[in-house]
DNA sequence: GATCCGTGGAT
DNA sequence: TATCCAAGGAT
């Protein structure tokens, strides 16, 4: 009985994906589709890595590049503290290592954004060192293989998942077998229904032989997530003959889409339009007014990790203002750099087309 | 060590 | 429509 490395890489061989970083000569394009490709799905790096490696083509460029600029070419991917992350990392790499990333994974693992994933993953694929990469694949592929029981989102079962993933990483073949799990991973074992009739390690799977693949991974509930409603305040205000320009408020450094741009808003309770004014003079200590009985000019739904909002963008106008500091008039034409969530991208594109403007 | 951090595709 | 969950890391 062979192990089934053997079959995975043969298996890999003829049937591995095609991907803009993979056989990249540059170490750094590897880095930039790791970085990408945490909890977010190949389908939806490879528009953000092409544009990326046309942005920053290299470290350098990436750790001159200004903090704005990284985070415009990161909006709307998500999780924009990677794009901070990274941006802090490539300096760090420039600075520090002569632009060169470590060839040692806890070195790798020092640098900010990445983790022991990561590192395993960078040190395996770049240099071709014994590392294994546990990601999200890994786990659900071993967990399947092994019939790992123990939850796989536990200390306990991703601790004896690790163990697995050392104990049959084939030596000097860590490259190619960490990517052929995750290639095995996204289109063969799928969380839901998995390809068993095709797959080459049917025969190796512990959980397939005891009928109980649709099992595994065990995973431990998580808690369900609170909707709320939120009122949002376009205020726009005439510059000169058909130019205009629109209140934004940046967000604080921390939490939640931190540093992005938006517009101003407020948390109600019930009625969005009876309660808007009221929320949003509270929030900003602006005289804002809103014209009775005029329909939200835009409502965007969004499930955020850990909760959901419905927003109602209201035009508004202010009578009077003591702005803080967070609060900026923006050119409408400009509104495209200033780096924003989802939902309020959808506000300003909203804003854009709407005729009135 | 549990919780927070975005978005979108699949089912 | 609602739920799951991704090439995880930081706190």
């Amino acid at each position: 009985m062979h192990h089934f490395s053997t079959r995975l890489l043969n298996w890999y061989n003829k049937n591995k994906r095609t991907l803009p970083w993979r056989g990249h000569r540059s170490p750094y394009a590897v880095w930039v589709s790791e970085i990408m490709l945490q909890q977010t799905r190949v389908e939806a790096v490879i528009p953000y890595f092409r544009k990326w490696m046309k942005l920053f083509p290299t470290v350098r460029a990436l750790a001159k590049a200004s903090e704005r600029d990284v985070l415009t070419a990161w909006e709307g991917l998500g999780y924009y503290s990677r794009a901070r992350n990274f941006h802090k990392a490539a300096k760090i790499v420039v600075e520090k290592y002569g632009g060169k990333l470590p060839r040692d994974v806890d070195e790798l693992q020092k640098l900010p954004g990445i983790g022991r994933y990561t590192a395993g993953a960078l040190a395996s694929i770049i240099f071709g060192m014994d590392e294994p990469a546990l990601d999200g694949n890994l786990k659900r592929v071993y967990a399947r293989l092994f019939d790992v029981k123990k939850p796989v989102n536990s200390t306990e079962g991703e601790k004896l998942l690790w163990k697995i993933a050392h104990e049959n990483l084939p030596k000097g073949k860590a490259a190619d077998f960490n990517q052929a799990l995750m290639d095995l991973g996204a289109m063969i074992c799928v969380p839901k229904n998995p390809r068993c009739e095709v797959c080459p390690l049917a025969r190796d799977c512990k959980a397939k032989a005891r009928g109980v693949q649709h099992l595994r991974p065990v995973r431990m509930a998580k808690k369900t997530i609170p909707h709320h409603i939120y009122a949002a305040a376009v205020i726009v205000a005439q510059v000169g003959n058909l130019r205009y320009k629109v209140l934004l408020a940046q967000r604080p450094s921390k939490g939640l889409l931190a540093g992005m741009w938006e517009f101003p808003n407020a948390r109600v309770e019930g009625d969005p339009a009876g309660e808007a004014v009221s929320a949003l003079r509270a929030a900003y200590r602006l005289t804002v007014r809103m014209k009775r009985g005029l329909p939200p000019l835009a409502v965007v739904e969004h499930t955020y990790s850990h909760f959901r909002v419905t927003v109602h963008a209201f035009r508004c106008e202010i009578s009077s203002t003591t702005m803080g500091d967070s609060l900026r008039w923006i050119r409408l034409k400009d509104l495209d750099k200033y780096p924003m969530g989802k939902v309020d991208r959808a506000i300003a594109r909203k804003i854009k087309s709407d005729s009135h403007f």
